[in-house]
DNA sequence: GTCTATAGCTAGATAGAC
DNA sequence: GTCTATCTAGCTATAGAC
């Protein structure tokens, strides 16, 4: 029992020590001596939990992957949403809702997920696939149910669903600069609120 | 001036190479040695051109600094453009002819900005500073024009010009995507023209 | 300005004691 | 499951011959 409660607790440390050291360094500017001494363990005994340094980012994709996907409310969510909150409240909620949904280790990944999209296979199809195509079609389905309920105007969906999610994407760069620097993160979640009254202005019936 | 010549060959390739190498593995993932090999080089002859490798990285940046801000199109320019363009074709041409002054090592070099915002101090300045403050500021000038001239209709220029921008910063990851894996960029093009025809139909004078 | 040679260091990973 | 010790390979950078 003890064991295995400290076997969980020394990988779960790895983990979360990989994560931070790897989105401010790059995977390639993190050694397994850095995580082990951060850890408190020696470099060697990382082995017994990882089988190599691509394991803890494999494991660290994969986590973010299990947990974003459980976390997207269901269409059926967004219909009982609507029954008492508005077009725009809705959206700020998904945001606001999404923003709370991230721990420190999931910022952490989503910075290594910008970091390493280019070098990385697994970085790349998280950020074309997950954050960009999957995060798109939700809110062209979330645009349908409103369509639907006639609390909307008649709008090209596709478009409106890339405009809504392509700017709150460039907008979560930003936001990861301002965290990354201590600096006040607000301006930008007002900027991504702002965002948000635009496309539903745009939205109103007329 | 044969040394002046072949002195300065080898320090273009070096600088190419170099660009070219750190957009597909980034920094830390390149070594002198590789770069060395694919110039065809020795390691120890990189040293008579750059004093480290931290400078060859820095000499990139500088380059895209001064390039980008040279291309930018004055008020002028603006002002003669609109004398026989429409709204839309103006924006369409900032974003062709944007794309016509990148060749291949700036393209390289964007991508390196992109992998190394978080982790170079110079990175972050022209992702935060060039990229979004510098163009958003831009767009907005030009969006002032235009109001002056009455050929678009009153709107809050800060916002158009964010929404303008953080889309099109977006898509451009979307197309060094594209770009790398020898795919097709005509479908993010496509996209980018899109969203300009979204932003002018929202701009239309009533 | 390029080369060979090498210093001096750090990397990822393994063997075997406890 | 963690440790010490160590291997092999790779790294940046320099010295000095040509």
């Amino acid at each position: 029992m003890r064991n295995n409660e400290s076997k969980k607790c020394t990988k779960q440390k790895i983990f979360e020590v990989s994560a931070k050291l790897f989105s401010r360094e790059g995977y390639n500017g993190v050694s397994m001596r850095k995580i082990a001494k951060e850890v408190g363990i020696k470099e060697s005994s990382i082995y017994n939990h990882y089988k190599n340094k691509e394991e803890i980012l494999t494991s660290l994709f994969d986590y973010w992957n299990d947990t974003l996907t459980i976390y997207r409310p269901s269409e059926e969510d967004i219909e009982k949403m609507l029954d008492y909150m508005s077009v725009e409240d809705v959206f700020k909620q998904l945001v606001i809702g999404f923003g709370k949904s991230l721990n420190s280790t999931l910022d952490s990944i989503a910075k290594i997920i910008y970091i390493e999209q280019f070098r990385n296979e697994k970085a790349r199809k998280l950020m074309l696939e997950n954050l960009i195509g999957e995060s798109s079609r939700f809110i062209e389905s979330v645009l349908k149910i409103m369509s639907r309920k006639k609390i909307i105007r008649a709008v090209d969906m596709n478009l409106i669903a890339d405009e809504y999610n392509y700017t709150l994407l460039a907008l979560s760069f930003e936001y990861a600069h301002a965290v990354n620097d201590g600096e006040d993160a607000a301006p930008v979640i007002k900027k991504m609120f702002r965002h948000i009254s635009f496309i539903c202005e745009y939205l109103k019936p007329i």
